[in-house]
RNA sequence: GCCCAGGUGGUGGAAUGGUAUACACAGAGGACUUAAAAUCCUCCGAGCUUAGCUCAUGCGGGUUCGACUCCCGCCCUGGGCACCA
């Protein structure tokens, strides 16, 4: 009597097996080469796991598996990222302490994430809020701050009036807060910032040496923006000032019928002349009113003031209107532009409302066919083309006037070549209780000796002090001034300065939750060191990150910052390269099956919980694997599922019913092509037609059971365990086989057993399918050619052509080229 | 507006220059059953004058003996950026 499939018994049984054979553990010291697996750890949020962890887990999970039995010291780690508003907010409504919500969430997650057989090493979790965690990410900060990676600024920050924080460009979303969806607004407040703008570049160019999927490196390129260009001054006229603008464009200098500051720019207040203060005060003010987002709402509805001053065009010397407007984005190019109507498309929107002057100074190159005229054109001419009206650089192209233009200011001092960065520098403080305490101490003594940071009195908390320990308690409201609740606790704030021992203050603000994720990948390699970071022998062996796998909307928020920071440490030496990520690929999205987001709003959110109850982890992740293209978004599917544990059933029927002792020749062959699409699939994150190739085979042998030997079942388990653990593993037992099936040896194909003996040749005429013969593979095209000829059905087409081409592949075709004959 | 990824049966999708629609889901018919479920077998792009033929991979061209695949020009969908000079 063969026993039936029962996933609910065999499950659980497999993963405590394992875990007691500690099977998944990672050497710290082996002579085998590593790979190291990463997925980005969770958040634990009180909804527990979602099916789409489940994805991107298990697809990683089976590339791990895989790379074990490759005989790789494997590395495939979990961890928990867990500071974060819900657990805050949670808190202010029911007093729980996060740390207690956080413990609670963290055994849910670990309880699902078990219960999936996922391989991955228990023994280095780490989670963010553990004290011996995050004395390390304000380590880092120390050194970011010692090597003058970190400044203070006034600056407007977007503020979510709801969560009463302040937010990051990255955490506002269509202007609003990315987290609860309120309106944002601007308010000012001193913060901390991080210098990622001085690593733009390197950003960009270490792109070159790591192997991310095509669209992650645009999209980090088009984020952090590199324009070259080139600053030119205007000299404002009867002052000693100048206005440098920065432009992309300056072969259209001569066509510059005004220079425009954004509102925010201190030099507008003062160039105004007296007749002009109080329109010029007034729009400034309105301006400051407007949100960023509302600026951006408005669109391109372009509005501005004359200021009443003007500058000089250092090219011709030319008297030119400064204005200021709104659609000048301050932090971009120094906040001020030369405005070119003719050239630039927003230019010329603004000078057609105010009825400024436009110059033509581009003429489009001229083809001999066709001739353009733009004169009343109705917009702005914006491509390359030939100088007119700009003096001795006239007939020049754009691309040599941008050359020479450039040089002679440079040669006149009057401007230079420049790049600019869209990037702007991480805002990094959060007035926020749940986060790493910033480690520094304001001191006002020092401050009035000008001494410590900037002479403003600030002191690093000495690294045998960290960690600087959050304060437990009572309550978490934020302020709602843009203090942190921090600053609320006088036990906590006031101490001793660490430099003149006077009464100084800590800094109160908190670290956004990047920071903890910014680094977590090199405290999986050493997790329990409370001496440094990582040890430095560890680092080395084990990084870079093989493959990191995570979602595409980290792309230009962790991805770019965990790349930042490593860069960073490369460069004060803790780490042992540049870059922290060898291969970086991402997943789609699992959508709900009426194709929009799961969400408890919609009521239809699918618990794994659930799936893995009524059909079996093994059936899930099968399906989760099969479902679709692993990077594409994709709908859930309760019918799909059912599929998948069909599958698995005649499966385990199937492989417990083989009895023959030594497989066909047709059995082998097929095994040997399955075991090579396995391979190069799983290298290529092609899951879902892993999972088909299984079917197939399944398919292939169930009519030819008799033919199915120990040898293949063997090797068919082997293949299988990185996709289903536990049904191959079981049934690795009841065949059998001695040891773990998910530590045997990966098999190797042979490529002589692949080929087949007789093949289906495709006989077309013009390209089209005409017949199909059965020959040996190795048939030569002479006897091709004399088969096809001889066929019945060729006949009939041929009949009254001349076959003019013969084209003929190996083993799979022959093409007649046939025409009618005259 | 710019950048990226796509568009193939009723559905999810396969095929990266060589048999278009693998694999699955749904559907139809049959077997087993008192019946249902489960399971197994068969069919399943459209059309036609149905031993076969024609047409079909968003639309229009092109390259090629041969194009879902490569090139040019459109249309549509999804994602990202967005007054960045």
């Amino acid at each position: 009597m063969v026993l039936k499939y029962n996933p609910g018994k065999i499950e659980s049984k497999w993963q405590k097996i394992w875990e007691k054979g500690k099977v998944f553990q990672a050497k710290d010291k082996s002579k085998r080469p590593k790979f190291y697996v990463l997925i980005e750890f969770p958040y634990p949020s009180g909804e527990g796991l979602h099916v789409g962890h489940v994805r991107s887990y298990t697809a990683l999970d089976a590339v791990a598996r895989k790379k074990r039995m490759e005989g790789f010291n494997v590395l495939f780690p979990i961890g928990w990222d867990a500071f974060g508003l819900p657990a805050e907010n949670y808190a202010i409504k029911t007093g729980i302490h996060p740390s207690v919500t956080v413990k609670k969430n963290i055994a849910t997650f670990k309880r699902q994430l078990k219960s999936l057989g996922l391989s991955f090493d228990w023994q280095r979790e780490i989670n963010t809020t553990d004290p011996k965690y995050y004395k390390w990410t304000q380590w880092i900060f120390l050194k970011l701050f010692e090597n003058g990676l970190t400044y203070k600024k006034r600056m407007p920050i977007n503020w979510c009036p709801s969560c009463k924080t302040g937010l990051a460009n990255e955490e506002v979303v269509n202007g609003k807060c990315e987290r609860c969806g309120t309106q944002g607004e601007q308010k000012e407040k001193e913060q901390w910032m991080l210098k990622i703008t001085k690593y733009a570049d390197r950003l960009i160019k270490d792109l070159d040496n790591v192997n991310y999927l095509e669209k992650i490196k645009t999209q980090q390129i088009n984020w952090i923006g590199k324009s070259f260009g080139a600053e030119v001054d205007f000299k404002i006229e009867n002052s000693e000032k100048k206005i440098t603008v920065f432009t992309t464009r300056v072969d259209t200098i001569f066509g510059v019928t005004a220079v425009v500051l954004a509102p925010e720019n201190p030099l507008a207040l003062e160039i105004i002349t007296k007749e002009n203060e109080a329109k010029v005060k007034e729009y400034i003010k309105q301006s400051k009113l407007k949100s960023e987002f509302e600026r951006i709402e408005l669109e391109k509805e372009k509005t501005g003031v004359f200021t009443g001053s003007y500058c000089i065009n250092p090219l011709n010397g030319g008297k030119v209107p400064i204005w200021i407007g709104d659609y000048v984005v301050a932090t971009y190019g120094g906040g001020a532009v030369m405005m070119v109507p003719a050239h630039d498309s927003r230019d010329y929107k603004f000078a057609k409302r105010y009825n400024l002057p436009m110059r033509e100074v581009i003429a489009p190159q001229i083809d001999t066919d066709k001739k353009t005229d733009l004169h009343g054109c109705e917009m702005a001419y914006e491509e390359y083309g030939v100088l007119i009206n700009s003096g001795e650089f006239n007939g020049l192209k754009s691309e040599e006037a941008i050359e020479k233009i450039t040089k002679w200011l440079e040669l006149n001092s009057l401007g230079k070549k420049t790049i600019q960065y869209k990037l702007r520098d991480w805002v990094f403080s959060r007035q926020h209780y749940w986060g790493e305490p910033i480690p520094i101490v304001h001191c006002e003594k020092c401050a009035h000796l000008r001494q410590g940071y900037g002479g403003q009195g600030m002191w690093p908390v000495p690294e045998k002090d960290l960690p600087v320990k959050l304060p437990f308690v009572k309550n978490y409201q934020p302020t709602g001034t843009g203090e942190s609740p921090l600053s609320a606790i006088s036990k906590w704030v006031n101490v001793k300065c660490p430099k003149c021992k006077g009464s100084a203050k800590r800094e109160t603000d908190t670290m956004p939750n990047w920071a903890g994720s910014s680094w977590y990948f090199m405290r999986y390699i050493d997790p329990k060191n409370n001496k440094e970071l990582t040890d430095s022998a560890k680092l080395k062996y084990w990084m870079p990150v093989d493959w990191y796998n995570g979602g595409m909307e980290h792309t230009t928020l962790h991805l770019l910052y965990s790349r930042f920071w490593y860069k960073f440490l490369y460069d004060i030496k803790v780490a042992p390269q540049s870059e922290p990520y060898a291969k970086r690929t991402s997943h789609g999205m699992v959508l709900a099956e009426d194709s929009r987001k799961m969400s408890k709003s919609w009521g239809n959110v699918v618990n794994p919980d659930n799936i893995v109850k009524e059909y079996g982890a093994d059936t899930l992740r099968l399906y989760e694997m099969f479902m679709g293209p692993f990077d594409q978004a994709i709908a859930w599917n309760t019918q799909g599922i059912k599929g998948c544990r069909r599958f698995l059933e005649r499966f385990w029927d199937l492989i417990l019913g083989c009895n023959s002792k030594k497989s066909s020749k047709e059995v082998e062959s097929a095994l040997n092509r399955l075991i090579k699409k396995i391979g190069s699939y799983l290298e290529a994150a092609k899951f879902n037609t892993s999972v088909a190739a299984f079917m197939e085979f399944l398919n292939f042998i169930s009519s030819h059971q008799n033919e199915v030997g120990k040898d293949t079942i063997e090797k068919l388990l082997i293949l299988f365990s990185p996709f289903a653990p536990h049904i191959s593993e079981e049934l690795w037992k009841q065949a059998g086989f001695k040891g773990f099936c998910c530590e045997q040896e990966w098999p190797k194909y042979d490529s002589e057993l692949i080929k087949r003996e007789r093949v289906l040749l495709i006989i077309q005429i013009n390209g089209s399918v005409r017949d199909k013969i059965e020959v040996d593979s190795d048939i030569t095209q002479k006897e091709a050619e004399k088969l096809a000829l001889n066929s019945e059905k060729i006949k009939k087409w041929i009949e009254g052509k001349e076959v003019k081409k013969i084209i003929f592949i190996l083993g799979k075709l022959i093409n007649l080229v046939a025409i009618d004959k005259r």
